[in-house]
DNA sequence: CCAAAAGTGTTGGAAATACACCCATGC
DNA sequence: GCATGGGTGTATTTCCAACACTTTTGG
């Protein structure tokens, strides 16, 4: 008869993996919601596009192993990011066997260092127009966007793709953009006016139109204060 | 200047890690929810409770490591089983690093091969009644539990916990169990019949009760006409 | 005959949706 | 003065929550 799992953890004697994180950049810009991808130079699957991804080193935590590929690739530190999924298929690189952990970020692309960005021949491309990716890579971005449609939804998280001060206008393309389809303007604002964590400033933006549209902030504080979140 | 990523992969010489999947076994037996556990009888943490892991070998999918801990365990097959969390903080294991990818199984506690599980001195708890678990164990609990709260209010999978036929008050204390909250009995059935994939059956359970329960069952067919579902 | 669980509809309030016009401004 | 995008309220429908009595039958 076997021994009981717990007592086979003969530690030192398994297997070990390459474990690499994966993350999906977001960014918003000009009502376009946009996923940073790096261009592969070398076979296989070269001339197709990738996550921007890293391994994770044995003595630094998963998360920890996310945001520092984060902040490699872009500069940035304090970025909102979550974990999505495990892909584990030992497949999956036709390479080596890599399990990755997915990570998705939402960056403010007015932050982030764009010299960076290009030195590692990063680009933005809009979410319903990416280029060829490799491996599974696809399969994550499917995965991380359902996830974003549900989050947005339920937690002010869109706001970390919007600057300090934005207007509705935007902050609703924000939401088109994201859920892929068209919302109704006075019914959206009713429900952010009924959750009311959001304060008018004095200012207006009139960068895009004419008569200029009030500029808002979304206060953590209010939020706090009933943690409801519902659009 | 550091090169792009991508090109670092010098695969090789990447740090490996030792990947482990953990199960969440849910079963629902008379009323309650409950947990799957084995005992640990060694240090460090002994005497204090563990999900049912295994490590992951190199030629092996992720998901199929998860299916195989479950299959060793318990020798049930064909069994609903998801991905829920990976787990990577570098010292959540104090005796070596071992990454941890959670995955939630919903079995048929009727089914379940009871000599093996004994063997492995295993045990049900009820989930509001755990022992003391090692690591972090009860946070990959927690994790499971949010998820499964949304996951059967959202999709038909609840039935996995239930035999074939079942009553409509069996399912309701499913329901109660899982999401931990008293159900309005006539709310509750009038939504399941408002989505129309449950079967009457001409019999009657008369096991709970003087008067008898009709028995139903899931039509996956119907279903998938409409593919709604919410509690 | 009575205790215990199964079964069954209606109503009121809340939330979501649909929908159309005026306003301010730059050109 | 007109084209462009910003801002606002109401009526309808749909969904959800609250709620109480009758039925069956084993003991």
């Amino acid at each position: 008869m076997q021994k009981p799992f717990q007592i086979n953890r003969a530690y030192k004697e398994v297997q070990q993996i390459t474990v690499a994180v994966d993350c999906l950049i977001f960014g918003f810009n000009q009502g376009n919601l946009e996923l940073l991808l790096v261009h592969r130079g070398f076979e296989p699957e070269r001339d197709k596009w990738s996550l921007i991804g890293g391994f994770v080193v044995n003595d630094e935590d998963l998360d920890d192993a996310a945001y520092r590929v984060l902040r490699e690739l872009t500069g940035l530190e304090d970025v909102y990011m979550e974990q999505v999924h495990a892909f584990g298929k030992a497949d999956r690189d036709p390479y080596e066997r890599v399990i990755s952990v997915t990570y998705s970020a939402l960056v403010l692309k007015e932050n982030y260092d764009d010299e960076l960005v290009r030195s590692y021949k990063a680009q933005w491309f809009p979410i319903d127009a990416l280029p060829q990716l490799i491996f599974d890579h696809e399969e994550m971005v499917e995965a991380a966007m359902r996830r974003l449609r549900r989050r947005v939804k339920t937690g002010p998280v869109g706001f970390n793709l919007l600057p300090e001060k934005f207007t509705l206008p935007q902050l609703q393309r924000l939401y088109e953009a994201i859920l892929g389809e068209k919302i109704d303007k006075r019914n959206f604002r009713k429900k952010l006016s009924a959750m009311n964590f959001l304060i008018r400033l004095d200012e207006k933006d009139k960068s895009e139109s004419k008569k200029g549209a009030f500029l808002y902030r979304f206060d953590e504080e209010k939020y706090n204060d009933v943690k409801h979140f519902s659009i």
